[in-house]
DNA sequence: GATGAATGAGTATTCATTCAT
DNA sequence: TATGAATGAATACTCATTCAT
């Protein structure tokens, strides 16, 4: 492969469908090593060392994922919107909106707090890590504001709480901490705590 | 010599501290260099950086501050005393122990806030800052641990609150952005809040 | 595919090897670019100055060579692997088991006399050229033991000579001197003379 | 002390013979505190190490041994100027010139094995050593000379060996290894034996 | 498309030596 | 004279990113 691309399989059909399937193929490897390395390593693994784990040449990760933020994006995408996805059926499904957000935050937090590094680089100001960010307040944002806003409708939380503030201080709670004595979740309830109408 | 002092010299004058003048001096204009520094570029903020604001050699930034968080917990001690010894104060002059914590809080969030990068420095594993945990949690654990205690004694908040996981989370909060939205101060309101007892 | 060679390929060509025959180049100009530097400063000589003489950056060097010890190793490996293979031959081709052993310490002292430093690397304590004793022990240090061996049996040198000692010795007094009047090969003269049996 | 010259002692009786009692004194503490330090760190021994054991500032050192060198040969003085005034005295005394001789050596590697980095800081080309190199070549190499000679003269040793060779090839032999298999006197008595007329 | 070789900026830290006090 | 504060040169090493093959 690495010198000698395949032309027998171009030579049958029309080359696009079979390369995409290939590079598919690819990516699939490459999300599911990004995404093992980022347990151990954290997000800010080195690129090489995703590559290694891949077994694929570090230009190949470039060219899927120009941006490390692309590939962070892409290895929890799923995740991420399983969790925007929840929003709305957890309003749903809940005994009232101020459960069905309590809920929603405990997910939030699940997601953040057993991705190593991921609230860490949330935080960053780097702009490698743009593209998150603007993923993450795309998707999730108008989840939390729904959910902020049916509370609030319902006057279970004070108004004017501002989603944008809240996701933000939610990732910073649950930055990693080699300390054990932390516990973002603690922290979390106190601020879910807070948030409800006296 | 050095062992031997001439007791005949120190019993008149406070000759001892000659040549510190100097040093001493330098070492304010060290200190304020770093912080100057450090309000742009962050507690990280290269060595050399803070030599060449101070207008001092690398060697000089060394030799008084061995360690960066020397230098970090050198620049801000005047801040983390005042803020330590407001703790006990507070409670006496407050309404509560649940207002003086509230007090208190705001005053080291104050703190937080305004300190480009610390908040970030406090949460960091890197072992180069284990001089700075410690002198925090050395100087400040204690007094919001009695604040706790004493608010919880009036059954004003919830009991079994961990200072230290306070603190951290506090920490956390406060971790700047450069995203104008976020406002740490809002996430601690809803902190403090939800540690009252209901 | 990394990890998935196209056997296809290797079955026609040495395909192998595509890219590598830059690499290799690049190495072979590096390597006498060390070589070069290595005579005028010694194999101590600071990683940037070789990389300069070899027209690559730093990374390169540590691309090829992750440790000191590795470039100088690669560096003399052909005269090392040179000297070691004399020994048996030597031993084949003299006339007398002592002959052979005195003309391969004349090899062995030839090339470290000409290596500038390198004697000195042999030497040190320091953990960065731990690699490099190892490869000097384990390449030369049998074929030391084998002909001092042979001259042992043969009664021709005093029994029990340690051949580690010997190698060592030998290493220290080829230490260069900037002074012209210190010349190595009198005393190794004085050493292989007094290793006879009287 | 440190800052306050005491004026009382100089107001009596000339200053010169007083201050120089001081000095020698001074200078005494001195040797002995770097003749500890160079047993456990080396003649390599930071200035400031040295300094710090004899509880005196580093410019005390320097005004009294400009060069380390300076230093180093005033620590061994008394050890060179014995190892120096014993080869007359063991030609007088020994069996035989070719004994004296091997006594003699016998001495000096007794003397540089003893002495921790000794060995390579008479080896080194460094410019801040030359006055060590000077001092052991005056003071030694006549020595050597004398004892090599009558050694030849009585026809023990083969004629011709210079004693400069030797004393630099005896004193790279004893540079010390951490390797404890290696032992510089096995390899001096290979030399010794080598010297003998056959 | 994939590969991976090359690049080189960015920093911490030590220590000999000087010189003002 | 003694002190010790200040200086700053000297270097190793990592890793993101580019680009020729």
């Amino acid at each position: 492969m690495t010198g000698t691309p395949t032309e027998v399989d171009g030579a049958h059909r029309p080359a696009a469908p079979r390369k995409r399937a290939d590079a598919r193929r690819n990516e699939e490897t490459l999300l599911a090593a990004a995404a093992r390395v980022f347990v151990t390593s954290g997000v800010d693994a080195p690129v090489r060392d995703i590559a290694a784990a891949a077994g694929v040449g570090i230009g190949t990760i470039y060219r899927h994922f120009p941006t490390r933020a692309d590939l962070i994006v892409a290895v929890y995408r799923h995740q991420v919107e399983a969790c925007a996805e929840a929003g709305p059926a957890l309003l749903e499904t809940s005994s009232s909106p101020h459960a069905a957000l309590a809920a929603w935050i405990d997910l939030f937090v699940d997601f953040l707090v057993t991705k190593h590094g991921l609230a860490g680089a949330l935080q960053s100001d780097h702009a490698s890590y743009d593209a998150l960010h603007a993923y993450f307040i795309d998707r999730l944002l108008p989840v939390a504001a729904q959910l902020l806003d049916a509370a609030a409708a319902a006057g279970e939380i004070r108004p004017g709480l501002d989603p944008y503030v809240l996701m933000r201080g939610i990732g910073n709670l649950c930055i990693a901490s080699t300390d054990e004595r932390y516990d973002a979740r603690r922290m979390v309830e106190l601020v879910v705590a807070g948030m409800r109408q006296q």
